[in-house]
DNA sequence: AGCGGTACCGGTAGCGCTAACAGGAAGCTT
DNA sequence: AAGCTTCCTGTTAGCGCTACCGGTACCGCT
């Protein structure tokens, strides 16, 4: 910078002011620095700015795996948005380790991120509250951090129950009267939601609820086979699945295969998430679809907001899941 | 830290150096100077550590889309070994865009990073040379870089060849005499390398080459379905598809169902890539594997000896894929 | 006692940039 | 002609840390 001034015979000041693009700088001294920037390929340190103004242009991404088609889409809508606002993006698989979580996040301290986005944490209520704490700006997604405190967490979610609802419903209006829930892990958050939402539209469609018709598996092709395989076996009058998530279903159409059962005629199956597989399947998947994209971008838009100290504080943003109707149901 | 110093009795170097772990330090004071830490939260600044130090402890990765499952696998490979190392990494979609990769290669440069992994540039050379010199250590992926001059970049590649060559051979030993290949993108440098494999297995086979049989299309679902139509309707004898990657083999499955090929018994398909879709099509896809976490994990550590500047200057590593037999073919 | 060696700790001077203020020159007003 | 504004530019003083050097205390040895 200093060897700048020099050549362009002005103060590092004036040169600052250009790479800033600050008014106050003549057009003709202006075009000068710019001249010798571009001669010396002359690039500002951001780590020297960074010192200075105490702001580094920097997000950090903490997502459990990026290889989740899931959390990369997510990851693409943070990274577009954060770019389009000149921030870089510090990415951070967690690999679902909490031990592994609190290591990145401290890196991410020691980083000086301006802000962050923590994706479907799995740190504690305490642990959560005392990171949120420490960062001035941090939105989580997929995950609520009740307060009794002052301060809560901004955060964006799916709104699960009603994605849940959806689906079950279109199988219900569909006629079917005998419709399970293949439910993910027991621990999931949206798999607990999700039931709400299933439960909310057997009891309003005039169906009782019945919770033996609810199995948990892995949220995997294997676990959606295994678990359609028995659950069809128990139930066999079941005539729809409401799966977890889209590989649960596949899993599913696979265990109907094998039993001879047609879908959609002998079986309805709907997916949820709408994974780019979802409509590669035969038979294509009927499946909710989840804005992840968007997920990620409205997140980066709220911690900018944040950023720039024109938030109201705390909220919430709740996405609304779509129903895409292919071949498996209803 | 001078907090931190003060309450601890110490001067602010010798803070430092518990925070850096140096020698010198007596396990009592280390203690202490710990203990104030801890109870004060202090977090030294990466920051000003960097300008310090003139090291940032960051890498930047360009990919052109982290939603691409090619490319979340290398970020996650990237990743996982950078964490491991104790470095973080910026994460940059280039979205295919030329103007935008040459403006976060910026933006990194301007964030001192320490290395850089840059992913199927679509750079042209000399830009690509430019950069790669402003960069004390960088590592092409699936991208050489000739030089006429000293400096070569760095590179880790799939050897596509090899791979072309491989699914071309299984489809020549299992009796097919009529091979297609559908080849993908004509820019593309990964499929003209596949071609060229696929020519000499033809060759080496006792095939004439000929290259009618080779049709370029999109590389997606859509692009293979229809290339896979015309190529059969053209050449109805054609008994076997080499396809560009996994979308277009699945997409020529869907023309094969549409014109009552069966699979594998009319047509044998083998696909490229391995991604998770083709173990869930029906029929399974026989592909060829490329070792994408490895490849994103070898990068880094090549680019880590490299920073370390044990590195051996200009060198290549070529990453042999591995078949993947299932039921499409033979 | 004096010497050298080792273990531990502190002072100083930046790293490259910007915030905040302090001018100075030109043009305009009174 | 003095004073005022406007526009542009420079000076100073850090931001929080570490490299580098220099010190002190203490030990064993001659």
């Amino acid at each position: 910078m200093a060897d700048v001034a020099r050549e362009a015979g002005v103060s590092s000041m004036t040169v600052s002011r250009v790479i800033n693009n600050k008014e106050d700088v003549r057009a003709a001294t202006r075009e000068r620095v710019v001249a010798v920037i571009e001669r010396l390929g002359y690039r500002p340190s951001g780590i020297a700015r960074g010192l200075a103004t105490r702001r580094t242009g920097t997000l950090g991404l903490v997502v459990p795996d990026v290889a989740n088609p899931f959390f990369a889409d997510v990851a693409r809508g943070v990274e577009h948005v954060a770019y389009g606002e000149g921030y870089n993006v510090f990415l951070c698989n967690t690999e679902e380790d909490p031990e592994r979580e609190l290591a990145v996040l401290k890196s991410l301290e020691e980083k000086r991120v301006d802000g962050l986005v923590l994706c479907s944490s799995r740190l504690d209520e305490e642990e959560l509250r005392a990171i949120v704490t420490r960062h001035s700006a941090a939105v989580l997604v997929n995950r609520r951090l009740e307060g009794q405190g002052v301060r809560l967490a901004t955060r964006v979610l799916v709104d699960d129950e009603a994605g849940g609802r959806l689906a079950t419903r279109l199988l219900l209006e569909a006629g079917h009267r005998m419709v399970a829930f293949l439910a993910g892990p027991r621990v999931s958050h949206s798999g607990r939601e999700r039931g709400k939402g299933y439960r909310a539209a057997l009891v309003e469609g005039g169906v009782a609820d019945n919770g033996a018709r609810v199995r948990h598996c892995a949220p995997t092709v294997e676990g959606g086979q295994q678990a359609a395989r028995e659950l069809l076996d128990v139930y066999p009058r079941t005539t729809a699945l409401f799966c977890y998530n889209d590989l649960v279903a596949v899993g599913a159409l696979q265990a109907c295969a094998e039993l001879g059962r047609r879908v959609p005629e002998d079986v309805a199956v709907v997916g949820y998430d709408d994974i780019p597989l979802a409509a590669l399947v035969t038979p294509a998947l009927t499946t909710c679809r989840v804005p992840r994209y968007e997920l990620g971008a409205r997140t980066v838009r709220l911690l900018l907001d944040q950023i720039h100290g024109c938030s109201d504080g705390c909220e919430e943003i709740l996405l609304q899941p779509e129903l895409v109707v292919r071949d498996s149901a209803p």
